[in-house]
DNA sequence: ACAAAAGTGTTGTGCATACACCCATGG
DNA sequence: CCATGGGTGTATGCACAACACTTTTGT
């Protein structure tokens, strides 16, 4: 099958939809965009696919290019191809998410780009389907943290345990007994508690934990029926 | 951002992953390329992206041209986007899967193609990333099946529970308790039993059943402990 | 002293699993 | 009459959900 002037060629985008977790709320990071048009509209971090590179690299690319971040994993989460999505040129777009723990964002953040963390509440209108995008992506999340414990890399390294049982509660938008979400979590991730404690949003501390060193072996089937009626 | 000569203009394809139950056995429809290069080599029937046309769009319009079927559910899988993945040519693809009733394919294909049904043990080379295609959307169905009723999609109208039960199997490379699914099953989904029953692969026959009108509100939290471990 | 969040154990119930025998029929 | 696959019921254990009080400490 060659050209053929039926087949469209198409430009074919990557978005990054990049989610963090500040002041117990699950956030997206967006940019301003600084050219026309639309200038000045808020819009997930994307670029084009270049010439040798595929679709996961140029993601990881743009990742890097927004966050200074590296080696972060990345997932795709869905191609967006309506005809005009974008009401100036015809392009497809691959949007690849991923989760990063916002402290060591801060310290890295491109200051050449305008970008901010929202709430899932407060979006601002975005350009083109990127909200859209960011539906598919909250989905998303709720099906892979009902199976896996991916959210911890939300966290910074040292966390307490109301601090995921919050993140788990934003996720999947409910709320859970903190007795058995304790005892779950527990008895399905090894977590090495520290001596210290988080004072900062309770008298009288929450202790910190961190994952164990060699925690491959998680046991999760936890949250599953949580994910039942979420999923 | 406006067009330049950094960024590919790629060409963009569709690849449909077409799923069928025969003899007890999950199938996939495959056609014989009747182009160069690659010709007489297996591949997922495929089409690139036209003009005004969004890749769902295009995708139910190649499965419509292949099996004369219409109004099909598909469900976008992946993309797929190595440089390399096409050697000729430059291109992404993004597969689509759909789950059709076999019977009701026999009697529309289109003849143009060489298409023929492969089980999953016996699938031939395939070009490109064709293979990947297969093995992403096989893990699609599984996740997707735990969760929904989809497989009855699979399935003809009338039905026997025995036939669901080995495409439940199938799907999930698993052996099942037969009063234990049976249970579970009609503990879910709700099934109107018929008075016929087919006497095909028993002497003692086994009744049909079919989907209950407005079975909308099916209960389905069944089969999701079979999926922990496969998905 | 009191407010605010952290932390802790027990009990009941429903659901999934495991398991063995009878039934209907065609050859 | 027998071989083949269809159909049925029960007992056990486990994992989840529900639930209330004590501890610590900053103000």
């Amino acid at each position: 099958m060659s050209n053929n002037s039926r087949y469209i060629s198409s430009l074919v985008a990557v978005d990054c939809l990049i989610f963090g977790f500040q002041d117990q709320t699950l956030k997206v990071l967006l940019i301003k965009r600084n050219l026309k048009p639309y200038q000045n509209e808020w819009s997930l971090m994307g670029g084009f696919l270049q010439n040798k590179e595929s679709a996961e690299i140029a993601a990881a690319r743009v990742l890097t290019e927004l966050t200074g971040l590296t080696g972060v994993s990345m997932e795709q989460i869905k191609t967006f191809s309506k005809v005009y999505r974008d009401p100036t040129e015809r392009t497809i777009s691959i949007v690849y998410s991923s989760l990063i723990d916002i402290n060591k964002f801060e310290a890295q953040l491109n200051h050449e780009y305008e970008a901010q963390w929202f709430t899932l509440k407060e979006l601002p209108k975005l350009i083109f389907d990127h909200e859209d995008m960011v539906e598919e992506g909250r989905n998303f999340l709720r099906k892979k943290a009902a199976l896996q414990p991916i959210l911890f890399e939300l966290l910074a390294e040292k966390f307490t345990i109301p601090q995921i049982q919050q993140l788990y509660e934003e996720v999947f938008e409910a709320t859970f007994d903190k007795r058995n979400f304790r005892r779950k979590l527990l008895g399905s991730i090894l977590l090495e508690k520290l001596d210290e404690k988080d004072k900062l949003s309770s008298k009288k501390g929450a202790f910190y934990y961190r994952l164990d060193k060699q925690t491959k072996h998680y046991n999760f089937s936890i949250l599953l029926n949580l994910a039942y009626s979420s999923l």
